[in-house]
DNA sequence: TTCCCCAAGTTGCATATGCAACACCATTTT
DNA sequence: AAAATGGTGTTGCATATGCAACTTGGGGAA
């Protein structure tokens, strides 16, 4: 069962973990590759814990734009910041893949139950991490997008990594392909960029490997 | 005094409040402009309430670039994402103006106290709708800058307003100078922008007071 | 092996956009 | 009243960037 298996419960053992379950009324249920998980606009009282699988977190706008907020694999908590919206637009929960997911009243989340206290505040922490988590990687990808030049975005990206790694050197995380999305800018114009600044020597970069050169003024 | 008259305490009586904060260990300080309010770099325990003026959240990375990451207004919260981090940058609070700042442990928030545990309660949940808020808000603002195009940039966040008004016809929240930067593009660009966009019928717009004439495709 | 698919890398072209410089108007300051 | 300030609105120009159309190379499936 390990209930316990995700970062919502981290540093809370086993067995407090299977008796808070109980005390939560935590429900559990699977789901098929794109099928509706959870539908925030019909109600917005769970937070879902994705055990195994992934799903997508979607928009759908009054224009029928479709877009995808977030992606959420295993361990990892979808709703956390949904619980609260007053949201226009209906919001979607849809599994990527199989997957087992599990569902908790917030309330009880926030709520306090006679027995379990010093867990409560636990779990209580690790919620906070979760959105402080999400937080920062939002105002990260705000700053990257906010500056104008293609270049300017791979440096500021760069220097994120850079500094993460505390390192000149360090890999990209994912695909240059999805690099370019995540800067939102042409791939290809992208590649053009990377290759200027090859040449004019700011940086070296084999594949997703790179090597910071100069500082940036 | 007045601890109570923000939103990390809405819903919590006032005799509560004050009861709380001796429990909490509050502690209240003045700040004139430019002043530093707390530096996360140095210790990272404390959240702090803006009882009146305002603060920056700044960022200065490795090379010494300085970012805002975010105004904080009376009666609102910072830190409440920042207690967690474990961010190489540093990160400063400085004074906009004078200010008057309530500081608070973090844990304090989090922990039960074995008297006020129906009003922890609600504070954890202020808290969570707190971070929730900003949570949105940034995704927003990333769903936003995504758009390659100005137009796509415009009609977004147009629509998020008209969507937020229920209505086609709404007012900018600010100067159509500060739109630009909230946008991420050049002022002149925009308005050049906005007068396309009205020479093909797609808006009418008078200062900061737009209707939008089409359903966007 | 061969085939196929996808990421990586390149290039030409049209144009959207940043930048600079300007005029206009309303409000505030001197 | 005159001057200074700040938001609004416009335009010319150079160029950065999106887009489309390629090639190349590696890894997995048949």
């Amino acid at each position: 069962m390990e209930f316990f298996d995700n970062f919502l419960f981290e540093g809370i053992e086993e067995s407090q973990c299977c008796e808070m379950m109980k005390c939560f009324g935590a429900r559990e249920a699977e789901f098929q590759k794109g099928e509706i998980v959870y539908d925030f606009s019909r109600n917005s009282n769970s937070v879902g814990i994705v055990k195994s699988g992934s799903v997508q977190v979607i928009r759908d706008d009054i224009n029928g734009n479709r877009v995808i907020l977030e992606r959420v694999e295993e361990k990892n908590l979808f709703g956390d910041a949904l619980v609260f919206s007053l949201s226009i637009d209906s919001i979607l929960v849809v599994a990527e893949e199989r997957c087992q997911i599990l569902f908790i009243d917030y309330s009880q989340i926030t709520k306090r139950c006679s027995k379990a206290c010093l867990h409560h505040t636990r779990l209580v922490e690790n919620m906070f991490r979760l959105i402080s988590g999400k937080v920062l990687a939002l105002s990260e990808r705000v700053e990257v997008l906010s500056a104008k030049t293609i270049r300017d975005k791979l440096l500021c990206y760069f220097n994120i990594l850079s500094a993460r790694e505390k390192k000149r050197t360090f890999d990209i995380p994912f695909s240059l392909k999805t690099l370019s999305e995540y800067l939102c800018v042409d791939r290809s114009a992208m590649m053009r960029e990377l290759g200027n600044m090859k040449r004019e020597g700011i940086i070296k970069m084999n594949r997703r490997s790179v090597e910071m050169l100069n500082f940036v003024v």
